[in-house]
DNA sequence: CTAGGGTTAG
């Protein structure tokens, strides 16, 4: 039954006067259990109130619970409240509660101000003495933040001493922080030298090999791990994936399936998703969401956002509106992912619209959000729009512009061939311009055909230094496309020491279940001639208007 | 009487 109906047959027990009838310790296991079973804040706040106002504060169990309680609601006033209004020095069990109850917020430092508090009374009282689960929460807390890795080794030195790193749960802690700051070799000597590893142990350094860019090491590991579960998988495909090896994303996800013994979680659909997406597979993305429906995976706003994404990127936006059509819980991602869908095919008029909808429906937008109806906007042609809202966002909504929405703006600008006020936007910036906001910048001068402007841009460009020292690259270029070969010579040879070597870029599309690859510049492909017809006829069509 | 590992979007 619903845990409310118990609430109320625990709760009536104790509100009428039969409580005065029995012991305490009776009322004590009583609230206890209430406390378990109860889903609501205001459940909570009143059996506290009856602790307090029967004075049962000083009950280990009855606390605890309460603290656990208050946690789960993310009310961590009221826990340290609680914590800090036990009667005498609180035993290692609730220390360790309140350490964990921030130990996976935002405010971590409050488990290690708490930690060094215990160790201040440890000293004097037994009562208060970390023991196994205070380093786990402890070390957990140090690799919530980029900062604590220095707390979190002398954690490791503790727990050497006190002889906790033979537990398997400190041990798969120390791992795992060591990953997050990507220490892989402290990691491994911590794996190497634990007793006995369990699945999240091999799990974490999995983890830690490919978050590093070591896929080979990970796939060692992988293989040789003796157990695999969902996450284990979860955590091999998304390293796939983090490094555009899509297609070994597949395949891995393929090879679960194959092993037959395990069920994808929404975790390993968001990544292969999102690899289908990158490979414009819309084959398997079809066939991932025909799983998703025949299998009953709840749509939660996380498959929804992946299958919209991806049906969009392959070039299907009605089937990406359809999804979005049908979820029912949508959320800022699943808006922002039919947004930025409609804005990449060129409907901004659209995307405008939705994002309006999306705005009356009191959902907030984010930074992401911003970009895509800031593109939408100078898709769309709407200029004057697309300038008020980058200049209204931080009022609006607080979100103070990033460089990606300045280069939305130079863009809009650019559109407007308002090509002087774009370079100054860049210059009032309060942040260094990166090499792809200058190219923005350059190519619409180079449209508009505004040289002046673009020699001018560019030395300021070198003498501030930035654009990452592609200054020259940027001058070079520049000439080049004027034809003034001679200083392109002159500035390659004194400025510009190596050829640029960086790999093309690479775009797939599967058509009629064919998957063409495309690399810049491409003359590879079998039907060039055709595509390069095609190419100029949409070129002459977009000139048009 | 309390642990430790997972994902995405421009």
């Amino acid at each position: 039954m619903c845990g409310s109906c118990d609430y109320l047959r625990l709760w009536s027990g104790i509100s009428s006067n039969t409580f005065l009838t029995q012991p305490m310790t009776q009322l004590n296991v009583r609230l206890y259990q209430l406390l378990k079973h109860v889903r609501l804040l205001t459940q909570t706040k009143q059996i506290h109130a009856q602790i307090v106002f029967r004075s049962l504060g000083g009950s280990n169990n009855l606390i605890g619970e309460l603290i656990r309680s208050y946690r789960t609601h993310g009310k961590l006033k009221s826990v340290r409240k609680v914590f800090s209004e036990y009667p005498s020095l609180p035993p290692t069990f609730l220390w360790n509660l309140v350490i964990q109850a921030y130990s996976k917020t935002s405010f971590t430092e409050e488990s290690l101000y708490l930690f060094k508090e215990m160790l201040l009374y440890g000293g004097r009282h037994s009562l208060a003495v970390p023991d196994d689960y205070t380093f786990t929460f402890t070390i957990t807390a140090c690799s919530r933040q980029r900062t604590l890795l220095a707390f979190g080794q002398n954690c490791h030195t503790m727990v050497i001493k006190h002889g906790y790193d033979s537990d398997v749960c400190v041990g798969n802690a120390l791992v795992s922080m060591y990953v997050v700051y990507s220490r892989t070799v402290s990691a491994q000597k911590v794996f190497d030298e634990m007793p006995q590893r369990d699945t999240i142990t091999w799990t974490s350094l999995v983890k830690g090999y490919a978050m590093n860019g070591n896929m080979p090491q990970a796939e060692k590991l992988f293989i040789k791990m003796p157990d695999r579960n969902e996450v284990s998988w979860a955590v091999m495909i998304a390293g796939y994936v983090g490094h555009e090896m899509y297609n070994d994303a597949l395949r891995c996800f393929n090879d679960m399936l194959a092993e037959g013994n395990l069920e994808p979680n929404e975790a390993i659909f968001v990544s292969v998703l999102s690899a289908c997406a990158h490979l414009g597979q819309i084959s398997q993305g079809k066939w991932i969401h025909f799983y998703i429906d025949k299998n009953g995976v709840p749509k939660s706003s996380n498959i929804a956002t992946s299958l919209i994404d991806m049906y969009a990127k392959c070039g299907k936006i009605d089937c990406a509106k359809q999804v979005f059509d049908e979820t029912d819980r949508r959320d800022l991602l699943t808006w922002t992912s039919l947004i930025s869908g409609l804005s990449m095919h060129g409907l901004g008029r659209e995307a405008l619209q939705m994002f309006d909808e999306m705005l009356a429906k009191g959902i907030k937008p984010d930074n992401v959000t911003l970009v895509s109806i800031l593109n939408a906007c100078s898709h769309s042609g709407q200029v004057e729009e697309g300038i008020a809202i980058f200049y209204n966002m931080e009022r609006l909504w607080g979100i103070s512009p990033k460089i990606e929405h300045f280069g939305c703006l130079i863009d809009l600008l650019s559109r407007a061939n308002r090509l002087e006020d774009a370079f100054k936007a860049v210059k009032t910036m309060d942040m260094d311009p990166d090499v792809i906001i200058w190219r923005a910048l350059l190519s619409a001068c180079r449209v508009h055909g505004n040289a002046g402007l673009a020699e001018r841009i560019i030395h300021h460009v070198i003498k501030a230094g930035d654009g990452g020292g592609e200054g020259h690259l940027l001058l070079s270029n520049l000439y080049a496309s004027l034809g003034q070969w001679e200083n392109v010579r002159r500035i390659r040879e004194s400025k510009i020491e190596k050829e640029d070597i960086s790999t093309p870029g690479c775009s797939y599309i599967e058509i009629d279940s064919v998957v063409h690859e495309f690399l810049a510049a491409d003359k590879l492909h079998p039907r060039i001639a055709e595509i390069n017809l095609k190419l100029n006829e949409v070129m002459k069509r977009i000139s048009l208007d």
